[in-house]
DNA sequence: TGCTCTATATCGATC
DNA sequence: GATCGATGTAGAGCA
């Protein structure tokens, strides 16, 4: 059997379990009445309950009470857990290097420990990511715009990579910035520095024109010095955008595709 | 005690055991052999593994594996737990609405069942930082305010201990209230609280007129002589505070000054 | 309820 | 190692 399990041991009965548990790199789950403390880029303290503590063989260790999705503390992979029994109690430390930061346990009674030596799989695979929407542009141009032809995908600019780069129907540049779900107005952002940096790029000649029909009236308030439409056009591919997004796309020009990572039903 | 432990149950002994503790508001902790899918926002499958998967009472659901501090697959706080045998297998979903979300764990085999009635905190003082705002701060009074001179550390009063307590530079009492980090209309209320409980104290004439009295004007920087400022003065010491916290401050005629718990580099 | 911002964010890719 | 961007981010504050 690849289970241990003990309860209500000894303090000095768990610290062997722990120990052994550390040696064979079991997965270790640690019922018991205990205070928390941690210090390192911040620091806390945790008065005594009763709690969940899970100590991985990668070095993670997660300390849960009964609510939250979030460990109420926690120590990253890389730590390295140690057990000793001092003052006849269990405590359970977990430390790691830059940034110094210790996680300490220490238990008034245990109630139950198990530790369990994991074996199979632990590859995730995750369907309806932003790489989905990617790879669906890419099968399907269409369905960002009649006559887009994606050309390459995270292009370089002086901003960075951008998520789609293309040409649209009239083969003007297209940057197509990429998001999986609902967003707000840092997307348009970030939409508009790859934008800018590819005009620089392009030199930015302001020959226009491009007769655009859906940017909806360009105002003249927004635009440093661009008094025409841009040569280069930017498209938010995104499931649906914020009140607030939507105005900063209207006033830079851009356009908004309302596209989900994966088909709908 | 309040921990129930069954090592490799059956799985309708682990049915049972799961229904009983999701009845008693237990927390629980569930080592064995699983696949996991989830259908929601996104979707993803996870193949066959040893896994820890963590039932809290408030809805929250967690699938660890051996590695990472973030499990593999979730629900957050507010689903809902549902355990039953299909095909003699165990299987655990736990659901959530808006989004719909279904996260959904079946298990060839249980190794460990435990779950914990759970008494005692579970608020976290995150002080660590704050206690190096302290330090820092009675280290260098100047920082806080041209003057300031603290007196007193975890002053008593009848709104509790107050963080630091001092004079300035014309010798009215002041009270400084340390936040390490952003803070919002609370941290002014619980100020406000004190400067309350000393105004009293100090018999300080009732000139509660300070919901109405000098609003914004007073605050700045040269209150050498202000006649209509109160006896006792407040001051919220954090890095920065939001909107609302700063509109209150201003009503009360409270200071802000922001510092962060250590210095920049 | 929805939106915005923060986090001991975590985590991966890239330079 | 440092920085940047995505996340089923989670969680708090606020309208």
């Amino acid at each position: 059997m690849t289970v241990t399990s003990v309860h209500d041991p000894s303090h000095r009965e768990a610290l062997w379990e722990l120990e052994d548990a550390f040696e064979r790199g079991d997965l270790v789950s640690l019922f018991g009445r205990c205070t928390v403390s941690y210090e390192g880029r911040a620091a806390s303290d945790l008065g005594p309950g009763d709690r969940l503590v899970v100590l991985k063989p990668d070095g993670a260790a997660l300390v849960h009470t009964d609510e939250g999705r979030q460990p109420v503390n926690w120590q990253p992979p890389g730590s390295e857990h140690r057990a000793a029994v001092r003052d006849g109690r269990l405590r359970v430390r977990s430390t790691r290097d830059n940034p110094d930061e210790t996680l300490t346990v220490r238990f008034a009674a245990v109630h139950q420990l198990s530790a369990m030596t994991v074996t199979g799989g632990r590859d995730l695979t995750l369907h309806g990511s932003e790489e989905d929407l990617r790879t669906r542009i890419l099968e399907r141009p269409g369905l960002v715009e009649a006559g887009f032809e994606p050309r390459e995908t995270e292009r370089p600019s002086s901003a960075g990579p951008m998520d789609v780069f293309g040409v649209d129907a009239d083969g003007a540049p297209v940057v197509v910035e990429l998001k999986r779900r609902r967003v707000g107005p840092d997307a348009v952002g970030q939409l508009a520095r790859y934008v800018r940096a590819l005009r620089e790029e392009f030199g930015t000649e302001a020959s226009d024109s491009e007769t655009n029909g859906e940017t909806a009236g360009n105002g003249g308030d927004g635009e440093t010095d661009n008094a025409d439409s841009p040569e280069v056009r930017g498209i938010l591919v995104a499931p649906s955008v914020t009140d607030r997004a939507a105005e900063r796309l209207a006033d830079r020009g851009f356009d908004h595709v309302a596209l989900e990572p994966t088909p709908d039903e």
